[in-house]
DNA sequence: AGGATCTGTCTTTTT
DNA sequence: GACAGATCCT
């Protein structure tokens, strides 16, 4: 067996056990992919038809990568099915949904789509955004949907606690109502419609548990309930799962993750085969050992020690800056030194634990002009684009409100607010003939679009949507800024070319919901860029570059310090900054400033307590030339 | 109707 | 110090 090549004895033994439930703890670097698509590609070998295969990955990119991974060793054969959850929540619900009166065609709300519907309610309510914070009722919904709860049984259980409690027990089931009425599901629904759907019907179920004979998910750690109760469902009958996590890399446990499914594994399948990865094939010795020094401090956790053959390789640098410019110049001019003496731009990355840290860095790379990436602020997030896809979703179905009132103002058209107003109310009779005109003018395009879904491919209808609604006229019209925004546009058209291949409307429909799902870590794979990549930890799980820069190295930043009224989970932030440090081959940086602005203040700011999880023997210490003098630093 | 100007808010982390 | 929402102005 050939593929065997190469694996030690524990991956082996992961790829051999085809049968029966297995888990797989596997530290940072130890294989955990390759141990994944070598079962697969076994599996296949040996007789097991490909599509009845499962693999759940926790990314978009990762489930890609893996399909270009089988399809290189199997070449034109068929592929298993590789999704996220999300991706497997979509296909089962197109496959049984009508059933439970799910429409064939459903669009999926993304998080402003979510938030803006919350703020709705809100307004319907007459409730101050001040006062409720959309966000956060949101992210309540969201957990509570996560947990399996129903609006009903919240309201029952909360609704006497507090005033927030009684506003949520309220705005839910009104936006379920609006997401129901836009015939849309939100991300939430994508897991517990499934679970819903599998549980109360049988034959449903019966069907289900046939569809994959072998169920696999990778990032066990970070799944949640509904998507262990999924995954428990799919392989009811042969009792073929197969898990892989690490509960020291566990970073979603605010979005609902229960480190229980991987622990509790052995407990809820009494014949479960437990394997463990500990050689880590990634990292130096430096860099393994500053890993497991982190993670040690960690009480909450099953003792695991990482080790390597690797060389020693170089110690840790720690950097000093003055403040967060100072610190940004200085993650550029290493970043750029390391390209000149060979190491490939793609194998550097640049960590911070906000978003808003990325700013001084971008900045700091283009006037260094050196070429770089965000991930983060995604492609699908500008307005133009958004603009877009509203046009086409509208264009599909003409009844849908929401992309109905974002299309009539893009561009502008005439018709505003109070005419909008009646439209919605259908009080259309109230309209003044100019306002009839224009109505009118818009509503003749949306029925050519729409006429049009039926025959053009997607990419040429994404085209005809930009020429027709009078986007692309409105953008010519404008100057660099948005010509920019024009070309944004029309590489949606190249997107939607993925899905050219398939008949008029399924294939929209398809590149809507590949859109509406996809990742951060997707920004990766945009064409023509290349360059190092800046983004927060949480986005580069999963991933390895040979240097890696963590910046912000800052108390109460990383680890950052819980809003008011909440609880620092320590050992979360503590488990991220592992995530950090492993993601490293060869080299790693930390660094921080002395000062940091935030709001546009400037504070004094500490050095993290997590430094000194790091043994001192393995840092070596520099400071930035503006602070000459100041080094008052206590590490 | 739609742009210009002013104001208070906000920053974890995201499929 | 950006950005969205509210308010004012044309």
């Amino acid at each position: 067996m050939q593929h065997l090549q190469g694996l030690n004895d524990a991956q082996k033994e992961a790829v051999l056990t085809t049968s029966g439930p297995v888990s797989v703890l596997a530290g940072a670097g130890s294989g955990k992919t390759r141990v994944l698509t070598t079962r697969i590609y076994h599996l296949i070998k040996e007789g097991v038809p490909a599509d009845r295969i499962l693999a759940v990955t926790f990314t978009n990119k990762a489930a890609r990568e893996m399909r270009e991974r089988l399809t290189h060793r199997l070449g034109d054969g068929p592929l298993p099915f590789v999704a996220t959850f999300h991706g497997l929540g979509r296909e089962l619900l197109q496959r049984y949904g009508t059933r439970i009166g799910i429409p064939k065609y459903f669009t999926i709300f993304d998080r402003d789509d979510s938030k803006a519907a919350i703020r709705q309610v809100l307004k319907e309510m007459d409730i101050d955004p001040k006062e409720m914070n959309p966000n956060f009722v949101l992210s309540r919904i969201s957990k509570e949907k996560g947990e399996g709860s129903t609006p009903a049984e919240f309201r029952d259980k909360y609704a006497q606690k507090s005033f927030q409690s009684r506003v949520i027990a309220e705005v839910w089931p009104r936006y379920e109502a609006i997401v129901r009425k836009e015939k849309a599901l939100d991300f939430d629904d994508l897991i517990s419609l499934p679970v819903s759907l599998l549980r109360d019907h049988e034959d449903i179920r019966r069907e289900a548990e046939q569809l994959y004979s072998h169920v696999h998910v990778d990032e066990f750690q970070d799944t949640n309930g509904l998507q262990g109760k999924l995954a428990g469902y799919l392989s009811a009958v042969h009792n073929n799962l197969f898990v892989v996590g690490d509960i020291d890399q566990t970073i979603y446990t605010w979005r609902g993750a229960t480190i229980e499914n991987l622990l509790g594994f052995e407990e809820k399948y009494a014949d479960a085969k437990t394997i463990v990865l500990a050689h880590n094939y990634r990292s130096t010795k430096t860099i393994v050992a500053a890993g497991n020094q982190i993670i040690e401090k960690n009480q909450n956790r099953k003792d695991k020690h990482a080790v390597t053959d690797n060389p020693d390789g170089e110690p840790i640098r720690l950097h000093v800056a003055r403040n967060a410019e100072s610190e940004a110049r200085w993650v550029a001019r290493e970043t750029k030194k390391a390209v000149l003496a060979g190491t490939a731009p793609e194998e550097i990355a640049v960590l911070f634990r906000t978003n808003f840290q990325s700013r001084a860095l971008e900045e700091a790379f283009l006037s260094e002009n050196i070429p770089y990436k965000v991930l983060g602020t995604r492609f699908l997030d500008r307005k133009e684009v958004k603009d877009v896809l509203a046009w086409v979703r509208l264009a599909l179905d003409s009844e849908r409100e929401v992309d109905r009132v974002r299309a009539v103002q893009s561009p502008t058209r005439g018709i505003g607010k109070v005419t909008l107003g009646k439209l919605i109310d259908g009080r259309r009779d109230e309209l003044k003939p100019a306002e009839r005109t224009k109505v009118a003018a818009f509503e003749a395009i949306v029925t050519e679009l729409n006429e049009l879904s039926k025959i053009a491919i997607p990419s040429e209808f994404v085209k005809l949507v930009i020429e027709k609604s009078g986007i692309a006229s409105a953008l010519q019209k404008g100057g660099e800024e948005d010509m920019e925004r024009l070309e944004n546009a029309k590489e949606l058209a190249t997107l939607a070319s993925r899905y050219d291949g398939m008949p008029g409307e399924e294939g929209i429909s398809a590149f809507l919901a590949e859109s509406a799902l996809a990742g951060d870590q997707d920004e990766l794979d945009a064409p023509g860029k290349s360059g190092a990549t800046l983004m927060t930890v949480h986005a580069a799980k999963g991933l390895e570059f040979d240097t890696v820069f963590v910046t912000g190295m800052e108390e109460g930043l990383f680890p950052h310090e819980a809003r008011e009224g909440e609880k620092r989970d320590e050992e979360e932030e503590r488990r991220l900054f592992y995530v950090a440090v492993t993601r490293a081959k060869r080299r790693l940086n930390l660094s921080l400033a002395t000062v940091r602005r935030i709001y546009g203040t400037d504070f004094a700011s500490e050095p993290s307590s997590f430094i000194r999880d790091i043994d001192e023997g393995l840092i070596t210490f520099s400071e930035g030339e503006d602070l000459y003098g100041e080094r008052t630093i206590y590490i």
